[in-house]
Formats: C-alpha cells, sequence, structure tokens
DNA sequence: GTGCGACTGGGACGACCGTCCCACTTCGGT
DNA sequence: ACCGAAGTGGGACGGTCGTCCCAGTCGCAC
C-alpha cells in the first residue's frame, strides 16, 4: 500500500465501506472488511478514524449528501401534470432497477442509525434530504405542467417520498416490475390531485 | 427455572427473542440477550433449538403468521370507498403509533431475511402474507361500498402494501402525525380510484 | 544528509459471539 | 422404589469482533 495523506485515506476507507455495505449488509461491515476491501491493513484503519462508529457516521453523511437522483430530473414535455410525475417515479424506479443493492444499503443505513440516540439524528437529516429533493422535484413539475400546487410542497415532498419508500420496499422484497409499475401510476395519480385544478 | 417441556421452551424463546429484537434491534439479539429475556440458561436455548438462525428463521415464520391488524378491520358504515379506505389505513396508522417497536422489527426482520439467500423466501412469504391480509381487506371495504374493484384485488393489495410500508417507514424516522395522515389520506385517494365507477 | 513528523504493518489485547460438553436433577412409567 | 429419558446449569471452546501498541519506514523541510 502506497502512502496516502489520512483525508485521501478516509474517503477511501468510506467508498469502501460503502461498496461493503452495499454488498453484504452492515451487519458484515467490519472493520477487517472494510478494510479488505480498500487494500488496506487495519491499523490504518484507526490512523485515519478514532472508530468504526466515527466511519459509520461519516458514510451516512457523505452518502446523503451525494444523494441526487432526483425523482423528476428533466420531465417530459408536453405532458400533464400526472404523466410528468409518472414518468418521474418511473425514472426512479429505473435507477433502482439499475443498483438495488445501493438503495437496500440506504435503507439498512437508516435502520442502523434509527436504533441509537446519537444516531438518530443522521436518520432525520436523511429523509430531509430526501424530502428537500423531492420539493424541488415537484416544483420542477408543476412549473412545466403549468400548475401549482395547492399546497406547501413540502407537504406534497413528504407523500412523495413515503411513495417512493413504499415501491423501493416492496420491489427489493418480491422485484415483481409490473406491481412496482402500478404502484408508481397510482403515486402519481395522488399526488397529481394535491394540484390546483387548472 | 421450572422444568417445561421442549415445544414449551421453543414458544418462550420466539416470544422472548421478538421482545428483544423490538427493544434493541435484531443484532442485539444475541443468544445471551434473549436467555436473558427469557429467564433461562444458554443450555436451555440449545436444546430447544439448533441454533440461533433456526430460532430466527421460526421468529420470524411465527410473527408473519399471526400478522393480522389487517388495515381494515370493520369499516365504516355510511361512507364512500375513499372514506372508508381512509379509515382503514388511519386506524392501521394508530396501531403503528401504539407500537412502533413491533413495526420496526417487522422491518429489521425483512431486511435481515433479505440478506441471505435462503432465507429469501420468508421475506417473500411475509409479503405475500401482506398482499392477502390487504386484498381481504379491501374486498370487505368495495363490498361495504357496494363497488368493484376495476382489476384482481391482488393488484391493487400490492399497491396498498407498498403505500403502507412507506407510510410505516417515514413515520418511523421522523414521527410527523400530520404527514403521515396526509399520507394516509393521499393513498386512500389513489386506491379509490382503481374501483369502478358508481 | 539528517532529523522529525506522518504514515504503515503485524501482531496482540480483552470482550463477546454461537455452540458444545457433561455432571446433575427431576419426572413418569413400572 | 427405581430407572431411563427428559430437562437443566455452569463452565469452557474456538472464532471474530473493535481497538491498540509499537517497531519500522517513508517523505519533506532544513
Amino acid at each position: 500500500m502506497g502512502r496516502i495523506s489520512a483525508p485521501e485515506r478516509r474517503s477511501a476507507l468510506v467508498e469502501a465501506a460503502l461498496r461493503v455495505v452495499s454488498r453484504r449488509g452492515i451487519a458484515q461491515a467490519t472493520t477487517r472488511a472494510i478494510v479488505a476491501e480498500a487494500g488496506m491493513s487495519l491499523a490504518s484503519f484507526h490512523y485515519a478514524f478514532e472508530s468504526r462508529d466515527e466511519l459509520i457516521d461519516e458514510l451516512i453523511t457523505t452518502v446523503v449528501a451525494r444523494e441526487q437522483h432526483a425523482v423528476l430530473p428533466e420531465p417530459v414535455p408536453g405532458g400533464d401534470l400526472r404523466e410528468i410525475l409518472e414518468a418521474g417515479l418511473l425514472r426512479y424506479f429505473e435507477h433502482l432497477r439499475a443498483d438495488p443493492e445501493h438503495e437496500q444499503a440506504m435503507l439498512e443505513l437508516t435502520q442502523y442509525a434509527l436504533r441509537s440516540l446519537e444516531r438518530h439524528p443522521l436518520a432525520v437529516a436523511q429523509y430531509a434530504r430526501y424530502a428537500e429533493l423531492a420539493a424541488h422535484s415537484l416544483e420542477v413539475a408543476a412549473s412545466h405542467a403549468g400548475t401549482t400546487w395547492d399546497r406547501p410542497v413540502e407537504q406534497v415532498a413528504r407523500v412523495l417520498v413515503a411513495f417512493t419508500d413504499g415501491l423501493t420496499l416492496t420491489w427489493l422484497v418480491d422485484r415483481d416490475d409490473d406491481a412496482a409499475r402500478a404502484v408508481a401510476h397510482a403515486a402519481a395519480d395522488a399526488l397529481s390531485r394535491m394540484a390546483e385544478p387548472r
């Protein structure tokens, strides 16, 4: 292993940890497994991080900050709100199908954070970030459809996040593409009714 | 510890394991923690079960079989379909608020099962059971509202399960009651549109 | 080139894990 | 009363965990 500065090592370890958590789950993300994935020795781990907990915290923070697969990157032009929303949800679904392990890892990290008092805020921040991204997408969608939301967009965003989570969780279990698309359709339908009638 | 037959001990251990998983998470549900919760010695554990894995498998099976907090136990009389569905979802939400640890435990057990090939079927069975209960509730609801579903009820049920999961997950993170009720409202709205217009 | 601080590797530590062994006690059938 | 089977308790096993120590090596400023 060549010589790397401590900060570089930190991010290399975070990336390695994300790969291990995605592939094998957080329970299997031991210091030794992470270090092996990064191709380092155990001592390097505790040179860069004080503890495994610190690494996991930074992993969650990093990965949440990076999160940006918004549900609606570029809405379909010419469609009405419902169609734009459904296209966005289907886009998210394709992202989920392309990298299911990543979403499963995010889910596990949330649950992990939920289990300790000092880590709970990380989970809250994660979902606040989701809601923020969702709110932005919803604003873009409404603007493209030439309409406005009939309540604060943050409230609609919260519902979108819940629908997305449900779609993710159920699809991860049964891998039923058609069912997931039905969820996307129904969710888009419900959300579109939260806009002012044109 | 008095003398108990092996089968009784098995179910006592399963109950103890459920309490430990609910309270502290599956990662903390060690053989010693479970045995302490049940007030037994370690030897009794391996007298009743061959391994911890066997206990966890039986825990999942048991708890899934017992699952019956259907979303719509007794629909409100006189309401239309949307109102009946929303009342059912709110009923589920009250159940979630009353015992959040149990739903969190169920979520963790699902994720745990998803992580190994031989346990994956348990997660699938868990969600098949959810869908079954949801389908039954939906049939009751449609019948009370005097309408019928415009597609196989199993498909609607799958969507309901996804919505319920999303509501659960997001509420467990932010504990925002109003937001959860908004999800229930939107979900009921979307689902009610999957019925034949009267 | 020399010194010093930053970085590295291997091995060890105590704690806890799942599992197992074995001497012991209790029970039900005879 | 007795005897085999069923159930119990304590202690120990090997393995893995997170963490730590320390002797060694490298890069860079002087």
